[in-house]
DNA sequence: CTACGGAGCTGAGAAAATCA
DNA sequence: TGATTTTCTCAGCTCCGTAG
């Protein structure tokens, strides 16, 4: 819901943005055709209309580097429709916690359609170019752990995409407790023989793998592209909350 | 095992609205 | 027009919770 966005117009906040809103202009189309409607100063609206104008040219470019120091972090789902195209959804196993301490094991990545696993002692480093395709990255904690450890076992990839941290969004339309935990609130269900693990048993997995054990890795891989693809039913339905609970105040 | 940035709160200061 | 009040944005501050 870029094309309602205001926000991201230096000087215009929460409030002005619904003032906006509540005048029934909900794209930046009207504003420019309709902005007499509106009670506020000839500055705002000067301002708005450079800034809608700009935006509507980078979109068209998909220009996201455009919007990223604008956009506040909190508000990068809203992104989600207009760089679906660009999107991805990341997840990391590791050995464990700790970036001083611990590795990467496997990397998985979701289009939307197709994923891939990168993995430690294989082809880790493909995860560089892959991860330039995009312009959005849909994790869960990824601001906290996956993409810090990442930069920090990887420093040459420089990330610079909008970023939609799931365990935020959710938290605001009422879901916390870890992600396995939100995935059961919602009834997401794992498959059989993967419903039992979790982030620790995929370190054990790891280490069986090492020890020789092939069936472990790839039962590993299994875990963690189903965890990728999670995130896009997760991510589906926090946009679709988020977007009705914005536009709430008009009524 | 561990760090990090988010949310949420508060107050400063700018901008805008109101009044004389 | 100039002075005062009100509104709004934003930066700075703690605290918390999640990841393998």
């Amino acid at each position: 819901m870029l094309y309602n966005t205001f926000q991201h117009i230096p000087g215009i906040g929460k409030k002005t943005e619904e003032k906006i809103w509540k005048k029934q202009i909900l794209t930046w189309d009207l504003f420019l055709s309709e902005h007499k409607k509106i009670n506020i100063s000839e500055s705002k609206i000067k301002k708005i209309c450079k800034y809608v104008e700009l935006s509507k040219i980078e979109i068209e470019k998909k220009n996201h580097l455009f919007f990223l120091p604008l956009l506040s972090r909190s508000m990068h789902w809203r992104a989600y429709p207009e760089f679906a195209d660009n999107c991805c959804f990341l997840d990391i196993e590791t050995t464990g916690l700790s970036r001083d301490y611990h590795d990467i094991t496997t990397i998985a990545v979701y289009d939307g359609k197709e994923s891939k696993v990168f993995i430690q002692g294989k082809n880790l480093d493909e995860f560089r170019s892959e991860i330039k395709k995009y312009s959005l990255i849909v994790t869960y904690n990824g601001i906290c752990f996956d993409i810090p450890f990442i930069e920090q076992k990887l420093p040459d990839i420089g990330f610079d995409h909008l970023h939609v941290d799931l365990r935020f969004a959710l938290k605001k339309i009422g879901y916390s407790g870890g992600l396995k935990s939100i995935e059961k609130q919602l009834g997401i269900v794992r498959e059989g023989d993967i419903c039992d693990v979790d982030g620790y048993e995929a370190v054990r997995l790891w280490k069986r793998y090492k020890r020789g054990d092939k069936r472990a890795l790839d039962k590993l891989m299994k875990y963690n592209i189903e965890d990728v693809v999670n995130l896009k039913t997760l991510m589906d339905i926090t946009y679709k909350n988020l977007r009705e609970k914005s536009f709430s105040c008009i009524q």
